[in-house]
RNA sequence: GGGCGUGUAGCUCAGUGGGAGAGCACUACGUUGACAUCGUAGGGGUCGCUGGUUCAAUCCCAGCCACGCCCACCA
């Protein structure tokens, strides 16, 4: 029995248990073995995060594909897992410290980092049995964690490799340097601010010229304590005659070089600009240049070191900036001060502006990595939908930097590299195998000191595809499921996480032939969901939507069914919550189907055959389910999930719930036995097909539907691992289809003339079919009981005429007239028939104008052209019946 | 400074080289026992602007305007 309402929080969690029960989310199901494999592995969220709008959409479409393939068949493994997410979760630990009143430096790595793992294994991982309330069918029993033993040795490995390969290697040069986490940090995890900031223009002394300045504009003061040298383009003709002459550096004292560079802007500020090599990214390729020489003044807190003179020497930056203009400008040398706009780094997690500091870090040689995963997207081996993301993703690759790819934290995996005592590098496995190395090449025991280091968070997720099937190890899962199929992501993440997978999964990977192999065939890049407004969902704005709270209130099948019906490619999604309201009164809408179904004893037959249909009503609606199939399973194969969610939708609510349940209840209610029980058998296999078609969308309700509709014998498995996916071919009978559709037309009709003269509902009318045509009196024959009911009518009977003072309607292009009671209103009646002519003369106006277009005739295809006579002959036909009808009114 | 995307009904958005669509909102009517989380009918748009290509443009091309995003070292 099928309850009145369906109370989605409540059951979504049962029917959730009993899915994991079952173990129909492994791969490797039997009966599959043989099966083509079909993979997507997840894109790790952070141990410490929790569910987001993005993770519900990047999720729910992930799903969507995996249900889809599953009943389709296929060998389908979503490999599931979660990222250790390196600054994120030590801020996080790090924070509970503080609240403790310890620091980590207090407790020592070790206990630091087991203080992380015990956190890890009360709290972290909550977004897992979030994704799980959204119905998410991963493999969880194959949950892999990037600090995990199995990944680490992926990590050792790769590492390792690439080392040997000297493509990864360690460089002293500038960094970008967050002095609040106190680490460096990768190019991508810096955030560009624009700011209203100053621009300061200071006069430095020209030394052996009295009374002559150079000036010089910045928009850091305070860098000028480490400044070596001034710059002008060498074809600025306002500063040639200074060209190596040297500048006294104010504050400090220094004596240095007036250089000419191209660097220099004539256009910018005094055109003359002061060099820091050590903390300006310019200013360190113009020291390279002059080989001017790199004086760090910051320790890594930012705050100035003793390279600066001592009035200066502990001050913060923001601090020291403050003084060393009111010290200019106390000896006269701040010329100007304009306001200025400009972009300020900061970095991305510390929140701080980060700082380009001069340290020694680890780098991966990106440049020769990004070449064959240009050439495989190139190639078409791996494909981006959006197609339009591969420009991204070429404009990245092609322009790579270096990756910096050390961290100075503790979470994550320690670099494997040791020092000896004269600073030579050996990169090992282990500590043995280092201390090995070592007695090899000092010839006797010497102490080792490992480097303190942790790779980047991004290191390990670039290995993701594979490390987690098993690699480096040969398992069966990696053989059978890398490549994987498609891999669905956010754009923003593209650079940080795609576009490195790609590097290191096509230089660490190969096919059974030796080549290279990309990690997916397909990278689907999603939109960012954003609120009703259009803005991004930020904590600052408080304009967060938690997709758990709409979970709780419409079920997780409602929040799913919105972000797929909105997954349009190529645009963002704004979303409101009427939308979801609305797909929630879809998933009521279903189950109300369901429920008409079961009261009306729709029972599945197990010899049913969709081919053998006597009822057209039937032959119909198994033709509609073919269509609807067939756009679904399209749609979806494109990856255009709103079509997908779009015709599954249409066909449910407005074929099968307005017309087909509407059209058999006369039937199910008459007293034909045999009508009776096709009518039942095919009400009760489409609604299967519905719930199947349906599962990838909504996976709760389609299963409660599933069990609750069963027939009365031994209850059947799952529709998880019961359903097929609905692949329908040869039911479109187009008589039945042309037949039903003029039923539809003619209640239409019927009912648009009802409502436009205000006849109440409630009123029964007879209607007189004018002079019909013969295939008019056929299907009269046929469908007379559904016609009158439908339209509630309490007779159509066949007249040579139209009665005096009824109303005239166009059944298709039969006249009808049903006699009202009353004296109808000749004026308004008048005004109607007129309106609808209007409307059909203007169409034939526009069509008269293309056929009497030679052109149009002579170059449009024939088949345009015959469309278009055959408009016109409909419309005419149409408005000819109209002014006779119109005619036959009574004068005034 | 480069690059990309978007501009269609009051709102949120689909869509197509040849008859402008959906959901929500709105209006009128309605409990004919699946569903008022509903039903029936209806109103509402010069498809951002200007040119071009074409027999034909909301759709293709160019320019412009507006909004958004990404990248970039501009003192």
């Amino acid at each position: 029995m099928i309850d009145k309402t369906y109370d989605a929080a409540v059951r979504e969690a049962r029917i959730y248990a009993s899915w994991e029960d079952s173990g129909a989310f492994g791969h490797a199901r039997p009966g599959r073995e043989a099966a083509e494999p079909f993979t997507i592995v997840i894109p790790p969220p952070n141990v410490t995060g929790s569910l987001h709008m993005g993770h519900a959409l990047n999720n729910t479409l992930q799903d969507i594909l995996v249900r889809f393939e599953r009943m389709r068949g296929r060998d389908v493994l979503w490999q599931p897992g979660m990222d250790h997410a390196g600054i994120a979760t030590q801020m996080v630990v790090e924070r509970q410290l503080d609240g403790e009143g310890m620091s980590r430096h207090e407790m020592g790595r070790d206990a630091f980092i087991q203080r992380v793992w015990t956190w890890k294994s009360h709290s972290g991982g909550t977004i897992i049995n979030q994704l799980k309330r959204l119905g998410a069918s991963c493999d969880w029993s194959r949950e892999r964690f990037t600090m995990d033993a199995g990944l680490s040795q992926a990590v050792l490995k790769t590492f390792i490799t690439l080392y040997h390969q000297g493509l990864i290697y360690k460089d002293k040069r500038l960094v970008n340097w967050d002095p609040k986490l106190l680490t460096a940090i990768s190019d991508l995890e810096v955030q560009q601010v624009e700011t209203n900031g100053h621009l300061w223009h200071f006069r430095y002394p020209v030394e052996g010229r009295d009374g002559t300045f150079i000036t010089v504009a910045t928009t850091r003061p305070e860098t000028m304590l480490g400044d070596t040298a001034v710059a002008v383009h060498p074809d600025d003709e306002r500063y040639t005659h200074l060209v190596g002459k040297m500048a006294v550096l104010p504050l400090v004292g220094r004596r240095i070089p007036i250089v000419a560079d191209d660097y220099a802007d004539p256009e910018q500020g005094s055109g003359a600009v002061k060099i820091t090599p050590a903390h300006d990214f310019n200013d360190f390729e113009v020291g390279r240049r002059h080989d001017l020489e790199m004086i760090n003044i910051f320790d890594e807190r930012a705050a100035l070191n003793d390279a600066v003179p001592e009035a200066y020497r502990g001050l913060d930056r923001f601090e020291a900036r403050k003084r060393v203009v009111a010290d200019l400008e106390a000896l006269g040398l701040v010329e100007k001060i304009d306001e200025h706009v400009h972009t300020v780094p900061y970095g991305d997690r510390g929140g701080v502006v980060i700082e380009p500091w001069l340290t020694e870090q680890w780098y991966v040689d990106a440049a020769t990595l990004s070449k064959p995963a240009i050439e495989a997207v190139e190639r078409g081996d791996t494909v981006f939908v959006p197609k339009a993301w591969e420009k991204t993703y070429f404009d990245w690759m092609r322009n790579i930097q270096p990756w910096c790819i050390s961290r100075q934290l503790w979470w994550g995996h320690q670099i494997p590299a040791w020092y000896g005592p004269d600073g030579e590098v050996f990169v090992a496995e282990d500590e043995v195998e280092a201390a090995a190395m070592a007695r090899k090449h000092y010839g006797d025991d010497r102490p080792l000191e490992r480097d303190p280091d942790v790779l980047d968070t991004w290191f390990s997720s670039a290995l993701w595809p594979f490390s987690t099937l098993g690699w480096p190890d040969e398992t069966p899962e990696l053989a059978r499921h890398y490549k994987t199929d498609v891999l669905i992501t956010g754009f923003d993440i593209i650079f940080f996480w795609v576009a490195r997978m790609m590097m290191m999964g096509l230089h660490m990977m190969k096919d059974e032939d030796g080549k290279p192999e990309v990690p997916f065939h397909t990278v689907y890049i999603h939109a960012l969901v954003r609120d009703e407004t259009g803005q991004k969902m930020s904590k600052s704005k408080g304009n967060i939507i938690d997709p758990l709270e709409l979970i709780d209130e419409y079920g997780a099948d409602s929040l799913r069914f919105t972000l797929a019906a909105m997954a349009a490619q190529g645009r963002d999604i704004k979303l409101a919550r009427s939308r979801v309201e609305g797909y929630r009164n879809f998933v009521t809408k279903l189950w109300n189907a369901a429920r008409f179904c079961e009261m009306n004893a729709c029972v599945r037959t197990a010899d049913f055959d969709a081919r053998s249909l006597e009822l057209p009503v039937n032959r119909w609606i198994v033709g509609e389910a073919e269509k609807a199939s067939k756009t679904v399973t399209e749609a979806l194969e494109a990856y255009r999930f709103n079509d997908a969610a779009g015709g599954a939708y249409r066909f449910v609510w407005h074929v099968f719930c307005d017309w087909y349940l509407e059209l058999i209840k006369p039937v199910l209610t008459g007293d034909d036995q045999a009508e009776i029980d096709e009518t039942r058998a095919t009400a009760a296999w489409i609604l299967d097909r519905i719930l199947a078609l349906l599962h990838p969308f909504m996976p709760y309700v389609t299963e409660e539907l599933w069990g609750l509709t069963g027939e009365a014998g031994p209850a059947r498995e799952t529709l998880l691992i019961e359903a097929s996916w609905p692949v329908l071919d040869g039911l479109v009978d187009s008589t039945a289809d042309a037949d039903i559709n003029w039923l539809i037309e003619a209640i239409m009709a019927v009912r648009s003339v009802r409502s436009e003269m205000n006849i109440p509902p409630s009123a029964e009318l007879t209607l007189a079919l004018v002079d019909p045509s013969e295939g008019v009196r056929q299907r009269l024959n046929t469908y007379e009981a559904l016609f009158r009911r439908l339209a509630r009518l309490s007779s159509i009977t066949i007249a040579d005429g139209v009665p005096e003072g009824a109303i005239q309607v166009l059944v298709g292009e039969t006249v009808g007239a049903l006699p009202v009671a009353d004296v109808i209103d000749i004026a308004v009646e008048r005004a109607r028939l007129d309106k609808e002519i209007q409307k059909l003369a203007k169409e034939i106006e526009g069509i008269d104008k293309k056929l009497s277009n030679d052109q149009f005739l002579a170059k449009a295809p024939d088949h345009v052209v015959e469309q278009q006579h055959e408009r016109k002959a409909d419309a005419a036909a149409r408005r000819d019946k109209l002014e006779a009808a119109l005619g036959r009114l009574p004068v005034g």
